[in-house]
DNA sequence: TGACACAGTGAGAGCGCTCTCACCAGAGAG
DNA sequence: CTCTCTGGTGAGAGCGCTCTCACTGTGTCA
């Protein structure tokens, strides 16, 4: 009788524990999975010889017979993408990290960079590794959610899911989110309001944009195709599209752009143009990035709450794991303007 | 014989596959395994009968026998500090995602966010569901690396370990960095160059400061207490220690910060007491997050080769599942200077 | 006093897989 | 023609757990 775990490999078992109690496996069983008809001296006895002995069940052989993993898997299909960096990646891992914590759960990262790690990962999923599937970052037409969910794996998309596939979903207000921005600068006297979009084959590049158009339309203001441009959600992407517009509107008097990086770019050509800002122009991004706090003025820009995404996927996802035939939902998620120095009203008393 | 998987709850078996088949389960899984003594033409046979059924194997039952989970552990101890924001914590993730998928491998994500969830975590690595445990972001006196080896789990650490725990660990080398950065900046001209440190309980920030030294010592050139402050690695810290230097030291004309943040908020307090940069005073951040690219000007700043310390990590993981006795080893990584206009040489032609 | 309920316990089957070992044919050696 | 060898195969044990079901003992009621 040593007085504690046996480093000997092989690992204490249900067996040697009862065996130490004096009890049977299924008494020990009901007392390590708090199954509350146990006489109470005799769980105090197991407990004992429980960790006298270093007890920890195997997984494994758990598993096997419940069918279930105690963990779900979480997809970025992009590693290399925007999604990866800040602020949507961390944030989203606290999110979904905090949700899972409270509920003895635990998160398997796949990281798929190629159709054939993609489709590893599908088989993994498959295989009965993971309760349930948190899906990030999909390209327009990835089958990997349909797949998933036809066998049967609880799945919930983050973002807007490929058209067609009947899944769950959590997605941010990205039309929300550019009305919101533009408002403002109506709201703080602007006149002449460009945006820097992003790429238009993908969903938030065109909501943003719809937000932009929403909102001017609603202020009864013409839009103007010569203050919309496309980016690519870059600094320099961005840096360009205001050359451009700066060339053709040199009226412009407030810039909306649909990343932070972009709306850096902005303003380094507006300065070098010799546009002061926010008194000439009021900048706006998106993201509301570290550089947004950082940037000289730090940038006003609109706040995704990812948390909040990452919390409500695993919230779905549980949903649909207690309910299996439940029907998909979709759940979408305001932003948050935060003001600063970047677009701070001009003074038009 | 339906022609695809059903999606039936349970799942298809070996012996399913194997009664289809017409051979026995062992053969099937030689088949599934790869292993070469099997006829090919029976080969084919089970292949096709494989496909015909969608036949996953049995993660839990596989595992249960061959005591391998085919998943490694990645602990995050303190997700809501600095290292799980830009650039380190995507970046380690790449690093150690792409040398993982060529393995076969898969990641556990642990986000322990109390001493509670951290002994969670413990018990979790400890019992059998990882392969290996890969350990970031230790508080200096964090018993988990300890603990976790003691029950014959491998276990590799990113950055310093704590003291005494005799593990293997995988560091960047931050007295190399600081000495690197401060090497440039006398190398330009530079005479009376402050240093604004990290926590002076934080290896990073101990050693960082140690390189300043070294440099500053190697060149002859005096050390002064007057030029050296210790931030918390945030924007406003390094604003904070750079008036303090600037009041104390008005002559100051190069500034190595710990961390972009840092850097970035010793610019706002130059440029707000009229100092040019580069002109009048040269800065040096560390890191080379986004925001040093971003910022205005650009900042010269010390690159960690951080995928790399992920990839390296579980190198040496590896290397320890497959030499179960062998000793702890050290990898230093060395740091790269980027150089950016926040520190172009003054003509001192 | 007997019938019944019920809390507490143990025996044993079985989850799906791997792996050892025994077996069987057919080839090659003596 | 027998003996050994070897590549290919199947039978069966066993990994550590959960869970059903049968059983025991005690208390309750008629």
């Amino acid at each position: 009788m040593t007085d504690r775990a046996e480093t000997n490999g092989r690992g204490v078992t249900l067996e040697q524990v009862a065996r130490v109690a004096g009890v049977s496996r299924a008494t020990v069983s009901r007392v390590v999975n708090g199954n509350p008809k146990v006489a109470p001296d005799v769980r105090r006895t197991v407990e004992r010889a429980v960790d006298r002995l270093g007890y920890v069940p195997n997984p494994a052989a758990r598993s096997l017979v419940t069918r279930k993993s105690q963990s779900i898997g979480l997809v970025i299909a992009e590693p290399a993408g925007r999604l990866f960096e800040e602020p949507f990646f961390p944030r989203l891992l606290r999110g979904i990290g905090a949700a899972l914590s409270s509920r003895e759960l635990q998160l398997v990262l796949l990281m798929p960079q190629s159709p054939h790690e993609e489709s590893r990962a599908e088989r993994y999923l498959t295989a009965g590794h993971v309760d349930g599937a948190l899906l990030v970052s999909l390209h327009g037409d990835d089958p990997l959610p349909a797949a998933v969910a036809r066998r049967g794996i609880p799945v919930v998309v983050g973002g807007r899911p490929p058209q067609g596939s009947q899944v769950s979903y959590v997605d941010i207000d990205n039309v929300q989110g550019g009305r919101s921005a533009v408002e403002h600068l109506i709201e703080t006297g602007r006149m002449t309001i460009a945006t820097i979009g992003g790429p238009v084959d993908m969903s938030p590049g065109i909501d943003r944009l719809a937000g932009y158009r929403q909102a001017l339309d609603a202020a009864g203001r013409a839009r103007d195709e010569t203050l919309e441009g496309a980016g690519d959600f870059s600094q320099q992407g961005g840096a360009e599209v205001m050359r451009r517009i700066l060339a053709a509107r040199p009226d412009v008097d407030a810039v909306f752009a649909a990343s932070d990086l972009m709306a850096a770019g902005a303003v380094q050509v507006l300065r070098a143009a010799g546009r002061r800002i926010p008194e000439d122009v009021a900048v706006v991004g998106f993201d509301d990035s570290p550089i947004a706090e950082t940037a000289d003025p730090p940038l006003t820009s609109v706040r995704q709450p990812i948390e909040e995404m990452g919390a409500e996927m695993v919230r779905l996802l549980l949903e649909h794991a207690t309910h299996p035939g439940a029907a998909p939902r979709t759940v979408i998620l305001a932003t948050q303007l935060v003001c600063r120095r970047s677009s701070e009203g001009v003074a038009t008393g």
